[in-house]
DNA sequence: TTGTATGCGTTATCAA
DNA sequence: TTGATAACGCATACAA
């Protein structure tokens, strides 16, 4: 048939270079290694490509060469600003490679995360970025078959897909304690998401527990929420915390958000904090540094995990680097007034 | 040369149907269009496609389809909370569609935008998504050419590049105005963005002036910031603005966190919240309804925004739908304490 | 309901 | 330094 004409309506490569009278492979060059074209050469053709608005198709280059240059990640919930920093830092780390993000959230589900991984690599993405440690056994058969460049981050494991690079939250959780008995605590509790559905937040009651063991004390109270980005969730269960047990006089709560339910819970029981209790938040969330009290909490590295995630991974990419690495990016507690 | 082989190493649609015994394109009809098959034959080529594992390659199906199945978005930042909830709406709106999400922030600069928007172009994109509706004649010049399905969120304009999905800025501002003027107060103050920086927290102002203007008031009093987000500067913009004029009864803040550094710094110098001084945020974050008194703002439809443009997009590239319809999602204000 | 021929727009490879 | 040729893996259009 070979309807003469550009089917797609925009300038192709071969548009280019019939008008700078040149090959479509000159012009190929010219947009990727400018640096081994004639001087004059090139700059004739810039000056077409420019004269056009010729974009290259990234489809077929992505076909042809068989890199995309995509780098996918998948995070539990967009929602809320929990992983803001982190997908900043992607974004920051991305710009300027010419690689672009894509983007998706598993709602916490790893099958969910397997579904959208298959769906990147299905469109061919260069490198993943996956949160946490835990999946499904299909993603790991996935990543490992297709040899994907991968990392995890927000969490350290003990089989990295690849690259690791987070901050050990049982560590933390862990750390959270020893304040707390060093500052002579003796009846802990804990409010964090249910066990099951947050592993990252299990990890860090599981580190607390292992401080109150270490100390002496008996095992800290718990309260689960659903969601713990509600605050009525969190007021709940900081309520059924108190009345549960009068003696509680420190809590390490999962996240900044929880701990700030239980402080207005806490005023409204008429209990001062930190004197009749100290409050523990973790995220240094906005809110950390503007309720009163100040909260004492864990800041953890969320912008670095994703500038680093993505500078290492591109690295890999570019033949550069190792497949495996592990990258302890730490945390630090940061005291305010709660504890 | 044509050595045999798959070239890729993973399973190609010819593989599929090698082993399958069908043709290349009923495998394709298979994962696209399985009604139109014979049940046996698609559940032969299924069983297949499962044990060979079997991905369908997305750039090869975008370059002969024309069609990529992927959304892309730019928000001008992906720090903090601000946008998301309108990612997980995004997110949300186009899941299960088998469209994917590709993200961009512009760092508030209409020419990051244009070189994003650009990228995406190229990737082939089938509908995108920008924030505002302030742009670079560069990047309408592109939209337009390309004839790309888009959505504008955030904000309305007179002069949409196709669908316009938000609220009026300008009048939530006013809205707040008219509130203050109801309750009698009449030395307005405005905390914000630099007005060349940020267009939306300008626009929040110009409406705030207009109700003032209304009210027979003489024009608040400005304070700016440089970056919105900085509990810092927040704090900074309210110490010039509490010293600079102690008359001021009413500050409208462009977000609920310059609200919160202002009520502190307002605790600081003996003025009380709402008593002496009434304060607005905007945006109803999480923090406004934690903070002591807890804070009167604009609560906006972030996640709402998200849904529909993916929603309306998808109806759009699916060639459903008018590809310019404005859709005003509007605002509330929610009252609590501090006005 | 299934198959054949062809093209999508680019890059890898090799040759000049 | 530049060009010709052949894939890349799939879907469109049409035929059977």
């Amino acid at each position: 048939m070979s309807s003469y004409g550009a089917p797609s309506g925009r300038p192709r490569l071969a548009d280019v270079a019939a008008a700078a009278g040149v090959s479509a492979m000159t012009v190929s060059r010219a947009l990727r290694e400018p640096h081994r074209l004639h001087p004059q050469t090139l700059k004739q053709i810039l000056a077409k490509v420019d004269e056009l608005g010729y974009l290259p198709n990234g489809s077929a280059r992505s076909l042809a060469s068989r890199r995309s240059r995509i780098v996918a990640a998948v995070v539990p919930t967009l929602s809320y600003s929990v992983y803001a920093g982190t997908l900043q830092g992607l974004s920051d780390g991305l710009r300027g490679a010419g690689f672009e993000l894509m983007l998706g959230d598993s709602g916490y589900s790893v099958r969910n995360e397997r579904s959208l991984v298959e769906a990147f690599i299905a469109r061919g993405v260069d490198a993943l970025v996956l949160t946490g440690v835990e999946h499904d056994r299909a993603t790991r058969d996935l990543v490992v078959a297709h040899a994907l460049p991968i990392a995890e981050i927000w969490d350290l494991g003990r089989e990295p897909l690849g690259l690791s690079i987070g901050f050990s939250n049982r560590a933390a959780g862990r750390a959270v304690g020893k304040m707390l008995a060093a500052l002579g605590r003796r009846h802990w509790g804990f409010i964090g998401t249910q066990p099951a559905r947050e592993h990252r937040s299990h990890k860090r009651m599981e580190g607390f527990r292992k401080a109150a063991q270490e100390a002496g004390l008996r095992r800290p109270i718990d309260a689960f929420v659903e969601n713990a980005m509600m605050i009525g969730e969190a007021r709940a269960a900081a309520e059924r915390l108190l009345c549960g047990s009068a003696r509680i006089d420190a809590v390490f709560c999962a996240n900044d958000l929880l701990a700030c339910g239980l402080l207005q819970v806490a005023g409204e029981h008429g209990r001062r904090v930190p004197e009749d209790l100290a409050v523990v938040g973790f995220g240094d969330f906005d809110i950390a540094s503007i309720v009163t009290p100040a909260l004492t909490t864990v800041r953890i590295p969320g912008y670095r995990m994703g500038v680093v995630a993505a500078e290492l991974l591109l690295a890999l990419v570019a033949g550069e680097g190792c497949a495996a690495s592990t990258v302890d990016l730490g945390f630090e507690l940061v005291r305010r007034r709660t504890a």
